[in-house]
DNA sequence: GTCTATAGACAGATAGAC
DNA sequence: GTCTATCTGTCTATAGAC
């Protein structure tokens, strides 16, 4: 891996686990084995880092959701191998986390990937469901946008009660209750 | 409001703010008006001073909620009425942005206060859904546990949406859309 | 490209005068 | 109780040699 890369992927690990105010160069170089010269040499400065950190996760995040959201199986079955994904949970959302970092919000550039981010997965399952309900699948009652909007939220909560929790387990729950209350939404009809 | 006052209520809302990391002695002090050897005199440093905040912040946080868990009605108008409260969503919730903060929560001290309010919350609101169930107002089939942890995770999901949207929408949503989904659960037969 | 030296500002306190 | 002085270390770079 380059220098440039194991800058980074560093950067990616810092920002996942203390947030970017909680990040310094010197971190970033120590974890990536690269001297002070040389991470200024290929980077501006810690924001031209975090940048290029923030977006190279955003798109892995979009990658691995899409492929649950592109595989075959309804709506339902599609949300349930998205949300029961196997997850790192007690580390947290690596995109959401950012939305608590008050430097990251306020740089439009370090803001734009976490805010797109987020919006894709809601208009993405908002679709899934909206799909599923003209299917006949689902409930002509259930809201898409707003169930979509339900499903993300329980994700980036549950990751907060299973850190505040210290275990996976009120992730878990909180996963499984949603899925429990969309059941009630599904049309017991042949599909 | 005396000096010690003073600085905790500084301290609160830098936590809210900026996090555990990001706040400052020194800002406190400037935020409270407050001297340096004063603020040493009132409290051992930043830990202590983060302490009597957080603490604080859970007790106020808990009472707001038992307004709501402990007024007249039925489950699902109870917990509409604590998921409607009027909030400021694009603060975040001062407890539940802790969770994303390393050094709070490597402090048993510090962790102690963001660990059980969040779980009290969620035992709480099982109780009332469990209640509603006996009563026959919610659905057999609905789990409490689960759904309770549900609940708790689309409100701090909704923080997290709605910080990334600067934007309450997507916190209302999520709101909105969790409630619709539990009306399915919720029994026709008169209650 | 990578290294070491340097630098001004801030973090998080301690000490002692008043 | 509050104030000012002082201190060690870190933050986030810049400069210039190799």
């Amino acid at each position: 891996m380059s220098t440039a890369e194991r800058l980074v992927e560093s950067t990616r690990d810092l920002l996942w686990e203390r947030g970017y105010i909680g990040t310094s160069p010197k971190a970033i170089q120590q974890r990536a084995g690269v001297g002070q010269g040389s991470m200024y040499h290929h980077f501006a400065g810690k924001p031209d880092l975090a940048l290029a950190a923030i977006n190279r996760t955003a798109q892995e995040m979009r990658a691995k959701a899409e492929e649950q959201f592109s595989a075959s199986g309804d709506a339902t079955e599609r949300i349930t191998a998205y949300l029961r994904r196997e997850r790192e949970v007690l580390k947290g959302c690596p995109i959401g986390r950012l939305t608590q970092d008050p430097d990251v919000m306020a740089d439009p550039m370090l803001r734009a990937p976490v805010e797109e981010t987020l919006a894709w997965l809601r208009d993405r399952l908002a679709e899934i469901l909206a799909e599923g309900r003209e299917r006949g699948e689902l409930d002509a009652a259930l809201d898409p946008q707003a169930t979509a909007a339900t499903v993300v939220a329980v994700l980036q909560g549950g990751y907060v009660l299973a850190r505040a929790a210290d275990s996976p387990a009120p992730f878990d729950q909180a996963i499984t209750g949603v899925l429990g209350l969309l059941a009630a939404h599904t049309s017991t009809a042949p599909k």
